[in-house]
RNA sequence: GAUUCCGUAGCUCAGCCGGUAGAGCAUAACACUUUUAAUGUUGGGGUCCUGGGUUCGAGUCCCAGCGGGAUCACCA
């Protein structure tokens, strides 16, 4: 890693300014109107030629191949790349061939954003491209692209893809990679099926805070800040549950949200800091119903990305078509460890999960005991989506309680691909049972059990009133996306996955130097000798800084003056 | 948090037993009017992540740190 510019970008800041000098604006302000995409002229060109006589389009110079006194161009828009035929003598009518043998050949680079106009034309080899009449300068890229190059069996050579640049300089990764673009495509395609899909059945999409007084509505830890003028903590939501309850009590009968949640816990590749969920509240519904629901919307889901229900996952096919596998907890963990825990007490599950290798401690209720052997034992068998039922009562504090069963809530999760993708409940909407319920949370969290749920009295307040029977689901939209794109990690769905901040390195201003005494046209030798701070030029050699001077002259065939000695140690003093 | 691997040119990567730092692409110069991983010839480009140690000598060996990947643990 250079400290200063590297020779590819001073080269690149020189063309800018010779573009400048030749009275070209290389950042041109009045918009560059165009009429056609390289998409379609891929795909509509061969059928209506007459159409694309006089084309206008905008993009990236990809690749060049100059030959002479004619070259060829990609450039990429947000649709693709489309080649372009560049004539000397076609762009340069008169006798003046600046913009092709100067502008096109030597002061244009890989990267830099152009508009042409000209006509439609398959070459001789057969690629339908772009005969330019007119070239203009949109914007000049002063760092090289890293250049990606792939054969006609789409085998890539110099890829890009180091995991730590791709996310840290994301829109690099976008322009050269284009697959990943296709990722984030399928992401607003899976979010807005799910859109129009509530739309239509006349459900409503509302916003509810992301700071929250209270952080309820989910067992997690989260992200505190502070709000100055009322002066006092505030909390990055962890969830909107409660939120979006009170607005079925207010009397919505249908609201839904897609948001970012905040989770202050581990960082892997199933979890990131901020994450999208998206959670929906219908009233007079029930968990029975919200498993049609969601066997209906992912179909629709898979169907809009893939274009059939059925989509590759890692080895496995998974059949997003309904109907879905219903298996209730207890019967899951008999069916995969032969165990019936559904009569236990706390201290038969305890030795259940001893017997079984599964660490506990002494913050553990029923229901955590249980869903330690159903995450240990169960979840990583369920590939096809199958919905688990009906949890134990502990683990579940604002279900309702089951119709029939003692014991258990009325709630479902969705496991496709042995992850968890969805969580829906018969809401509990009596406020009795409620206040019970997070006051049996506060035991917990007495306990130690740290993700135990907080008291809100405002939300109990509005049950008070009166909440009509509801039914609520969440979706996490990352793992939804993961599982529609083939992608293992949530980094890769991300646009900006959290990262540790780069290190910065420590420099100097020049004029810092120069006050110190140092000629100005020195400065950068002594900057690439190492230099970057006054404090590393005092804790420097002063005769070795001397002798480094000359070698650094010569090296960099500098044709300056050297200093005096006298004058190089009063640069110590 | 644990284990393990990685960090060398703008990008992708070689670099053996410790002895003057390498390739392809990109870039610069020349040639070339239908190329498409364009081609041919020639050239330039390096804080080998940082800091210590061993050594006559470290990209290479040792220690520590920083950053990243993978696996495991944690995680509604």
């Amino acid at each position: 890693m250079s400290i200063g510019l590297s020779e590819q970008e001073i080269i690149r800041r020189e063309s800018l300014q010779e573009l400048r000098n030749l009275g070209i604006d290389p950042y041109p302000a009045e918009t560059f109107n165009v009429n056609v995409t390289a998409e379609d002229i891929k795909q509509n060109y061969e059928r209506d030629k007459l159409s694309y006589k006089d084309v206008r389009i905008a993009g990236r110079i990809m690749t060049r191949r100059i030959m002479g006194s004619a070259s060829f161009a990609e450039i990429q828009d947000a649709t693709g790349r489309i080649q372009l035929y560049i004539m000397r003598d076609e762009i340069c009518k008169g006798e003046d061939k600046t913009l092709y043998n100067t502008v096109f050949k030597k002061l244009l680079d890989i990267g830099d954003f152009i508009g042409i106009q000209g006509y439609v034309f398959t070459t001789k080899t057969g690629e339908i491209s772009i005969h330019v009449n007119e070239m203009k300068i949109l914007s000049k890229s002063l760092k090289p692209l890293p250049v990606v190059k792939r054969d006609e069996e789409g085998n890539v050579f110099d890829g890009f893809t180091d995991p730590e640049l791709r996310y840290r300089q994301r829109y690099v990764d976008l322009t050269v990679n284009p697959e990943i673009r296709d990722i984030f495509i399928k992401r607003t395609k899976v979010i807005q099926t799910m859109r129009n899909y509530f739309d239509s059945n006349g459900w409503m999409e509302v916003e509810t805070p992301v700071l929250q007084q209270v952080h309820g509505g989910a067992a997690a830890r989260p992200f505190k800040t502070h709000h100055n003028t009322l002066d006092m903590p505030l909390f990055l939501r962890i969830a909107n549950e409660l939120y979006l309850k009170r607005l079925i009590v207010a009397g919505f009968e249908g609201v839904y949200e897609f948001g970012k949640m905040f989770r202050n816990e581990g960082m892997d590749r199933t979890h990131n800091p901020e994450f999208t969920s998206m959670e929906i509240y219908v009233a007079y519904k029930d968990y029975i119903w919200m498993m049609q629901m969601v066997e209906e919307c992912l179909e629709k889901v898979a169907l809009a990305t893939n274009g059939k229900t059925k989509v590759q996952v890692g080895t496995n096919e998974i059949e997003f078509a309904g109907p879905y596998e219903k298996l209730s907890m207890f019967d899951s963990i008999k069916k995969y460890t032969g165990i019936d825990v559904s009569k236990m007490n706390e201290q038969e599950l305890t030795d259940t999960c001893k017997s079984l290798n599964i660490e506990v401690d002494d913050t553990m209720g029923k229901g955590k005991l249980v869903d330690a052997i159903f995450g240990d034992r169960v979840e990583a068998n369920l590939i096809q989506p199958t919905f688990i039922t009906d949890y134990p009562i502990e683990m579940t504090p604002l279900a309702k309680k089951h119709r029939t069963e003692e014991g258990l809530v009325e709630r479902f999760e969705l496991f496709v691909n042995g992850k968890e993708i969805a969580n829906a409940y018969s809401e509990l909407n009596d406020p009795i049972d409620q206040r019970e319920r997070f006051e049996d949370q506060l035991k917990l969290a007495a306990r130690g059990d740290d993700e135990a749920m907080a008291m809100d009295d405002d939300f109990l307040r509005a049950l008070e009133y009166g909440m009509p029977p509801t039914s609520g689901l969440g979706i996490g939209i990352d793992r939804l996306v993961m599982m529609m794109t083939n992608q293992s990690t949530i980094q890769e769905v991300l646009f900006f996955p959290q990262m540790r901040p780069e290190k910065k390195v420590k420099m100097d201003a020049s004029e810092d130097f120069i006050e110190k005494g140092i000629p100005a046209e020195w400065v950068p030798v002594i900057q690439k000798m190492g230099i970057l701070t006054l404090e590393d030029l005092k804790a420097a050699n002063p005769n070795k800084v001397f002798n480094d001077l000359g070698g650094m002259r010569k090296k960099m065939k500098l044709e300056i003056a050297m200093p005096a000695k006298e004058q190089v140690m009063a640069w110590f003093e």
